[in-house]
RNA sequence: GCCUUGGUGGUGGAAUUGGUAGACACGCGGGACUUAAAAUCCCGUGGGCAGCAAUGUCCGUGCGGGUUCAAGUCCCGCCCGAGGUACCA
């Protein structure tokens, strides 16, 4: 009989619902392992075949795992809250609940028909309002909290408030926005206002003036790629960088504590690097610049103290507080111009356009090692926003100070013996200081420490460590996200009770921001709280995916974002699989997120998860067709450059094997109805070349055709044969007709032609147990290993050694079946019950490889004189050493290539190779 | 520029981490079954040379050197592709 997939999917898709075969719960009688899936955004264009290549690799694990005894938690849910469904509502006048609630559906629809086993009774939204609760919670817990730089921990704000009613802030090591300084008395003598004005300057969550791209014309900010050239891309309206108020994250206070966790945890290099370089530790020094005649002094950082005595002019950001005041009178017309013309340019326009430019104070600076005046300027390749936003130049080290040296016709000093830069600057950290004073004779690292040192002992500055990890912008002025818990009173904000929580997000009439210029918010009626206003913004993306692994261990708890007891077993994630391109956004703020629960008790690991895998993308194999220009005729690609012709792309759901359906052609739209073909060899042959995914390339393939043309098994073991799970790579179908294959002949073992089940309890021979062992062995070697695609060849090796031996043994196909589960779940469970079972194989026992059964009696070598192979000797595998040189020696073959001599060496690798060296 | 990757047949990719390079699959060629097709099964398939043949032999993992009895794998110097990132002082 067939292999009838389509029926045995849907028979045991039903099965598995209808008993909640995949429903866990706590079990303290078994290990727990926790398995987790990046979950989705549900967007309008459903899932395509790139979209379940993780998941299938994570319900493989799951099943696995499973097998093997673990109490295995393997969720999923729905990153709900998103601009695209904003974006249509605004369209549209659409509900974006209800476009996404659609979404939702249809991803559903196509996840079950894949035969995933995730326990969907812990399902998650993002925008349910019993999840976003525990967003806001969490936002309200970082907004009454600091972080204590000692204790290395958030400490509720309360405890700061009492430090600061009995010492004042003198002394205290604690994570701020700016460095403050007042006594008791001065902070018992301010109002509750000013008081918590202050406090925004501690708490993790605050509110601070930021930089952002605003519009006046449509009254909103505007993201950096929404602006070019100083105008919005819609409507071409003039965009400003603007200080604005906005709900701010205190990441950095947290970037040491992100930095040391990376070595705890299992994930790769390269994704590690990423986030060490993401939150960009450096070590240097802080020092100070006297002005000339002014009591300014100007606070720099470097990382390069060792350079002090090539300082030839000092550079302040166009921002940064200095740069007006130390404006002298004569320079005050062209300097305001210049610091107009900056305020102009977005950040990305800066970056994009890297001319130098810039403008002179009239002011200088005393230089603290040698007594030099040098001139202090004004340019925007100095950033307000890192380190201190200004620097000592040192053009002779530093090719951005060269460039502005050089372009200006400022000196350029160099300081190390020997090197050149008449041309560039010599920017590495290595030879010996010269021009340098007290540091002359040195090399570069004891002249840092030393510069270092007399910083130090001279009271002009300070060693510091810099992180470029920047606090997180949380304030969005948009209306598909969630409320924050947040009201004013006194122009202040406050938190809303927590017994309130949680803050339900209003109906609007319209998405728009409202006329005043406000966030959508302002539309919703009566948006106050104990007759205050409520804020008007929502968060960002990142604030419901940020724990979201948490709420899967206790989805429907209505008084904690967590059980102790849920927690308590399920801990945090041990495997997590995703994509790339969170590396740096979602999964550091997921980490921070959870150091600050953490710090509050609520979870029990420091880490949230423990191994990362990171799945590549699948990209899209488009299809060409030739037209030959100014007609309707179609040259197949191998002979279109007879011709001149037009690319065009053509529907890959038309090709097969890049031989294109000419009916389906014709009848794909009106204009090719009468299209003619140039065909070789009878066929026509469509061009192809790797693309992203996308609807106007049409190469986007649904997994919904794949499961029905081949069903869910076939695709779920297809994806994994693709090629390595970690790697990037096309979409293409012409190999899945040998993983269909595959299935049939494992079906055709177990089933005879007429639809009987053939299988006998006779005893297994050596040769099927030798089979089976080795394919258990390899395949559980692959699964840990995650070789997804290895385990489906040893798969196909094994069957085909089965079927070639005519297996039909129960005590073979038994075991192979249940190692085959995790890959091809439904083929699996009706083979499973075939045999006689009632219950669902997810829960049989994993079969383990025995090597007894692998060893062999004698084992093949190959022997090879002087490096070169010469021939193969079949010896027993329990021989030793000694005796394997005297049995190879005394073959005739080996005596023919002595040719008489001795040999100098032997070398014999058991079971693997022997070398004679003559 | 910097960081991270990768480069192996016609194609996707294997190679126990230094031990017979090309597993497995696709494609292609040949054959069996069939009136025919589909399906299925069997054989061949990196390249050159020699041979009727079994087979032998040399060359082959981006390029050039090196270490080693032995290198796709390790070391040095290049070339090319992919991804990330950037006036971070």
């Amino acid at each position: 009989m067939e292999y009838n997939f389509k029926a045995i999917d849907a028979k045991w898709q039903q099965y598995w619902m209808e008993n909640r075969t995949y429903r866990v719960t706590e079990d303290a009688g078994k290990p727990k392992y926790y398995v987790l899936d990046m979950f989705p955004y549900p967007s309008g264009a459903g899932l395509h075949v790139g979209h379940p290549l993780g998941y299938i690799a994570g319900d493989i694990y799951s099943r696995f795992k499973r097998h093997q005894g673990f109490n295995v938690l393997h969720p999923m849910g729905y990153d709900a809250y998103g601009l695209p469904a904003e974006q249509y509502a605004i369209q549209t006048g659409q509900h974006p609940a209800v476009t996404t609630e659609q979404n939702i559906r249809r991803y559903r629809d196509q996840l079950d028909k894949i035969g995933f086993s995730f326990d969907w009774e812990r399902e998650i939204r993002t925008c349910d309002p019993g999840y976003y609760k525990w967003t806001q919670w969490a936002f309200a817990k970082m907004f009454h909290s600091y972080y204590c730089h000692d204790r290395q921990q958030a400490r509720p704000i309360a405890e700061l408030t009492g430090i600061f009613g009995q010492q004042g802030a003198k002394g205290i090591n604690v994570a701020c926005t700016e460095e403050l300084s007042f006594t008791a008395g001065e902070w018992n003598a301010k109002t509750e206002r000013e008081q918590q004005e202050i406090l925004l300057n501690y708490r993790i969550a605050y509110l601070a003036d930021t930089m952002v791209n605003w519009c006046p014309a449509l009254g909103t900010v505007l993201a950096n790629d929404e602006v070019s050239e100083g105008l919005s891309v819609r409507g071409g309206h003039p965009v400003e960088q603007k200080r604005m108020r906005q709900w701010s994250l205190r990441v950095s206070a947290y970037a040491q504590r992100l930095l040391d966790g990376l070595d705890t945890l299992d994930w790769t290099d390269s994704l590690k690097e990423t986030q060490r370089n993401w939150i960009g530790r450096s070590e240097g020094a802080e020092m100070e610049f006297k002005v000339k005649d002014s009591a300014f002094r100007i606070q720099i950082f470097t990382t390069r103290a060792d350079t002090i005595y090539g300082v030839t002019f000092m550079v302040l950001a166009p921002e940064s507080d200095y740069a007006t005041m130390l404006v002298k009178p004569e320079h005050r017309a062209e300097a305001d111009a210049y610091l107009e013309a900056v305020k102009r340019r977005t950040e990305r326009e800066r970056m994009a356009d890297r001319r130098v430019t810039g403008v002179f104070t009239g002011s200088y600076a005393i230089n603290p090692f040698s007594g030099e005046e040098v001139p202090v300027w004004i340019s925007d390749y100095v950033l307000a926003g890192y380190g201190t936003g200004a620097i000592m130049a040192v053009p002779a080290h530093d090719s951005r100070d060269y460039a502005f040296a050089k372009h200006f016709g400022l000196p350029i000093i160099p300081l190390i013996e020997g090197c050149d830069v008449s041309e560039e600057s010599f920017d590495a950290r290595e030879g010996v200081m010269t021009n340098s004073g007290i540091l002359n004779g040195l090399t570069v690292p004891e002249a840092i420490r030393r510069a270092r040192d007399y910083i130090r002992e001279n009271g002009i500055g300070r060693v510091k460590v810099n992180y470029r990890l920047r606090d997180a912008i949380f304030s969005r002025q948009r209306y598909w996200g969630e409320p924050f818990p947040v009201y004013y009173r006194d122009g202040m904000p406050y938190t809303v009770d927590e017994a309130d929580l949680p803050v339900e997000l209003p109906e609007v009439d319209r998405f728009l921001p409202a006329e005043t210029g406000e966030p959508p918010l302002r539309r919703a009626k009566d948006w106050t709280y104990k007759g205050y206003p409520l804020e008007l913004c929502t968060m960002p993306g990142f604030a419901g995916s940020s724990a979201y692994y948490l709420r899967y261990e206790d989805p429907r708890n209505g008084s904690a974002p967590v059980s102790p007891e849920a927690n308590g077993y399920w801990r945090n994630v041990d495997l997590y699989i995703g994509g790339t391109e969170h590396a740096t956004g979602h999964l550091v703020y997921s980490r921070f997120w959870n150091k600050f629960l953490f710090d509050l008790g609520v979870v029990r690991d420091d880490e949230p998860f423990k191994k990362l895998i990171n799945q590549g993308m699948i990209q899209g194999r488009s299809n060409f067709v030739y037209r030959i220009k100014g007609t309707n005729r179609f040259v197949s690609c191998n002979l279109k450059d007879r011709y001149d012709t037009t690319e065009i792309h053509v529907d890959v759901n038309i090709v097969h094997n890049d031989v294109l359906d000419m009916e389906a052609f014709k009848s794909w739209s009106p204009d090719y109805a009468s299209a003619e073909f140039i065909l070789e060899d009878g066929r026509y042959i469509c061009g192809w070349a790797v693309e992203k995914m996308s609807k106007s390339a049409y190469n986007v393939v649904n997994p919904d055709m794949i499961v029905e043309q081949y069903g869910a098994d076939t695709l779920r073991m297809y994806e994994m044969f693709l090629g390595p799970l970690e790697q990037s790579k096309p979409w293409d179908t012409s190999g899945i007709e040998g993983v269909h294959r595959f299935l049939r002949k494992v079906w055709n073992l177990f089933v005879s032609r007429e639809g009987s089940l053939d299988v006998s309890d006779g005893a297994p021979a050596p040769q099927e147990l030798k089979s089976l062992h080795r394919a258990v062995k390899k395949v559980t070697a692959d699964i840990e290993n995650f070789s997804f695609n290895t385990a489906v060849s040893a798969f196909m090796i094994c069957t085909n050694e089965l079927q070639e031996q005519k297996c039909n043994k129960r005590r073979i196909l038994e075991p192979f079946t249940v190692l085959l589960s995790p890959f091809a779940p439904h083929l699996a469970e009706e083979l499973w019950h075939a045999l006689g079972h009632d219950e669902s194989i997810t829960g049989a026992a994993y079969p383990v490889a025995s090597e007894q059964y692998l060893l062999e009696s004698s084992f093949t070598c190959p022997v090879s004189f002087n490096g070169k192979t010469r021939f193969t000797i079949e010896l027993p595998v329990d021989m030793d050493a000694e005796t394997i040189e005297a049995t190879v020696l005394a073959t005739e073959g080996a005596r023919k290539w002595m040719d008489g001599k001795t040999p100098k060496k032997v070398i014999i690798i058991p079971k693997k190779i022997i070398n004679i060296v003559i």
